[in-house]
RNA sequence: GGAGAGGUGCUCGAGUGGUUGAAGAGGCACGCCUGGAAAGUGUGUAUAUGUCAAAAGCGUAUCGAGGGUUCGAAUCCCUCUCUCUCCGCCA
C-alpha cells in the first residue's frame, strides 16, 4: 500500500502513475487525502484530551498527597468530562483510520517510468527472446498426451483422489518433480540465496502482510477450524518472515529462496488454459525473495531476472522475457517481468516465472523497515521472483524434447534425475 | 483434549496503582585509555504518530491483543491469543 505521506506530496504523479495502470476511480485520491486529514483532526484533539488528562491526573495525584482533598476532588470533575470527551474522539479515531484505510487498499502500486502502457496481455513489451524454435515430428502431440503415454503424470487419478488439478506424479515422472527441484534450489543456493523451508499454511496476518488479503481471498484454499490459508506461493511466508522487522542495511541484499508446494482455487478459469498441466491447484515452486535498499532494488532486478533466465538457458527452454504493461501487472507490482517458455506441441508461450519489483508497497503493509546511514527508518524494497514454476516447465521440457527415442532429459538434469531419457 | 504456569525494551531480568518509556545486567554504537588489542572507563542505545519546510524540542500512544475499573494501570478485573510444564493422543 502507498504511504498517505507520498500521495499528499506527489498528487500528479500518483494520478498519472494510476492511469497507466488502467485505475479508474481516481478521485479515490482527494477522498483519501480527506480522509487523512480528518484522521488527523480527531487525533489531534484525542491527544489534547488526553494531555489534559495526564496533567491533571498528576496534580490531583500531588494533592491527595498534601491531603488537599477538597481541591483534589473539585478537579475530578474536569477529568470525568474530558473522559467522556476523549472516548468519543477515539472512536473517530478508529472510525476514520479504518475508512482511510478501506481507501488505501483500493490503490494499486504506481508503475515504474519504464512500463509499457498498456491495457492487456498484447501490450507487454517483448525484451528478449532465446533459444531455437524446437522442430517437433509430424506425429508430435502435447503433453497431456505424453504423460499419459509415458505413465508419469496421471490426471485421471488425481481427479479420483482429490478432483481436478491436483495432478498424480509417478515413477518418472516423479523422479523428474524431484530432480527440477533439487536442480532449481541448488542453483539458487550457489548464487547466494538462503534455502528455507517454510510452512505451508500461513495465518491472517501473513496474508494481510503480502496483499493476498483482503482483495484476494477467494484464490486460497482455507482452513476454517483453524483459520489458516494454504499458500498460493512460497512468496507468503518467506516476506512474512520480515514483517514487523527493521533489518540492518549491511545486510543488503537479503536473499532467501524456498521450495514449496502452492495452492490455488482459480476460481472461474476453465478449458483448454487449464488443460494438463498448464493450471493446476497444487503444483511445485521454487521461488526467490530478496530485499533490497531503495537506490539498488531496480538493479536488483535485472540481477534476479538474468539469474531466472540462467536456469531456463540451462533447461535448454526457448524462452522470450516481456515487461508487462501498466494494465497487465500485478496490483501490488512496479515493474515485472514474465519469463515465457515456448511449449512446441500446444505451439503457444506459457508463463513459468514472473519477476517483480514492488518498491515499498508491501514493506508499508508489512511494516519492513530498515536504518539508514543517518540512523534513519525508512521502508525497504521488497523483490521475488519464481525460479521456477514446475508444471510448466514440466510441459514444456516434454513438448519440446520428444523423440522417437522416448522425452530427452536436458543435460543439466541428467545428474539429478539420473536417467537422460523418459521412456 | 484435560490441569497448571507465564507473556516486560536487541537479550536476560526487576517491577502488585502515582514524576516507570520502564531499575539492573548483558549486548551493541561512539569516545577515552592503549603501540595495537583486551581489560577498564564515560556516553548513548525503541517504534509510531501529531506539531514543523526540516531538525531540535514538545504532545500522544505502545510492557502479547482488545475491552473495563480508577483522577491515575506494566501493575486490579474480563475476553482473546501465544508460549511453557504435566497428563492424554499421536507421525
Amino acid at each position: 500500500m502507498l504511504q498517505v505521506s507520498y500521495i499528499r506530496q506527489n498528487k500528479e504523479q500518483v494520478i498519472s502513475g494510476l492511469q497507466k495502470k488502467n485505475f479508474k476511480d481516481l478521485t479515490v485520491i482527494d477522498q483519501i487525502i480527506e480522509a487523512d486529514d480528518l484522521r488527523k483532526d480527531w487525533q489531534r484533539k484525542l491527544d489534547d484530551y488526553l494531555a489534559e488528562s495526564n496533567k491533571l491526573a498528576k496534580e490531583i495525584g500531588q494533592l491527595f498527597k498534601e491531603g488537599k482533598t477538597q481541591e483534589a476532588n473539585d478537579k475530578k470533575a474536569r477529568t470525568a468530562e474530558l473522559k467522556e470527551l476523549s472516548r468519543e474522539a477515539n472512536d473517530q479515531v478508529n472510525a476514520t483510520q479504518e475508512q482511510l484505510n478501506l481507501l488505501l487498499f483500493k490503490v494499486p502500486n504506481l508503475p515504474h517510468s519504464s512500463v509499457p502502457t498498456g491495457h492487456s496481455a498484447e501490450d507487454n513489451e517483448v525484451v528478449k527472446e532465446w533459444g531455437q524454435m524446437p522442430q517437433l515430428p509430424a506425429d508430435a502431440v502435447p503433453h497431456w498426451e505424453l504423460t499419459e503415454k509415458y505413465d508419469i503424470i496421471d490426471f485421471k487419478l488425481g481427479n479420483k483422489i482429490t478432483g481436478a488439478g491436483f495432478p498424480v506424479y509417478k515413477g518418472q515422472g516423479a523422479r523428474l518433480q524431484r530432480a527440477l527441484i533439487n536442480f532449481f534450489l541448488d542453483q539458487a543456493v550457489a548464487q547466494g540465496f538462503n534455502e528455507i523451508q517454510p510452512p505451508l499454511m500461513v495465518n491472517e496476518d501473513s496474508g494481510f502482510g503480502t496483499g493476498q488479503l483482503p482483495d484476494k481471498e477467494g484464490q486460497m484454499y482455507y482452513v476454517n477450524e483453524d483459520k489458516l490459508y494454504l499458500i498460493p506461493t512460497a512468496e507468503v511466508p518467506i516476506t512474512n518472515i520480515f514483517r514487523d522487522v527493521i533489518v540492518n542495511a549491511k545486510d543488503f541484499p537479503i536473499k532467501n529462496t524456498a521450495y514449496s508446494q502452492c495452492f490455488r482455487r482459480e476460481a472461474g478459469s476453465y478449458g483448454k488454459d487449464v488443460r494438463g498441466l498448464n493450471r493446476l491447484h497444487q503444483f511445485d515452486k521454487v521461488e526467490i525473495v530478496v530485499i533490497e535498499s531503495p537506490e539498488k532494488s531496480y538493479e536488483q532486478l535485472e540481477t534476479m531476472s538474468l539469474y531466472v533466465q540462467s536456469l531456463l538457458q540451462k533447461l535448454e527452454l526457448p524462452y522470450r522475457v516481456l515487461r508487462l504493461c501498466g494494465g497487465d501487472m500485478s496490483f501490488t507490482s512496479a515493474l515485472t517481468y514474465d519469463m515465457e517458455v515456448y511449449s512446441a506441441a500446444q505451439q503457444r508461450w506459457l508463463e513459468v516465472s514472473s519477476v517483480s519489483n514492488f518498491e515499498s508497497f508491501q514493506a508499508n503493509r508489512l511494516k519492513l523497515r530498515y536504518k539508514d546511514e543517518n540512523g534513519k527508518t525508512q521502508l525497504a524494497h521488497t523483490l521475488n521472483g519464481s525460479a521456477l514454476a514446475l508444471p510448466r516447465i514440466v510441459a514444456s521440457l516434454l513438448e519440446n524434447n520428444q523423440t522417437d527415442k522416448g522425452i530427452r532429459i536436458p543435460k543439466a538434469l541428467v545428474p539429478y534425475t539420473g536417467f537422460e531419457y523418459i521412456q
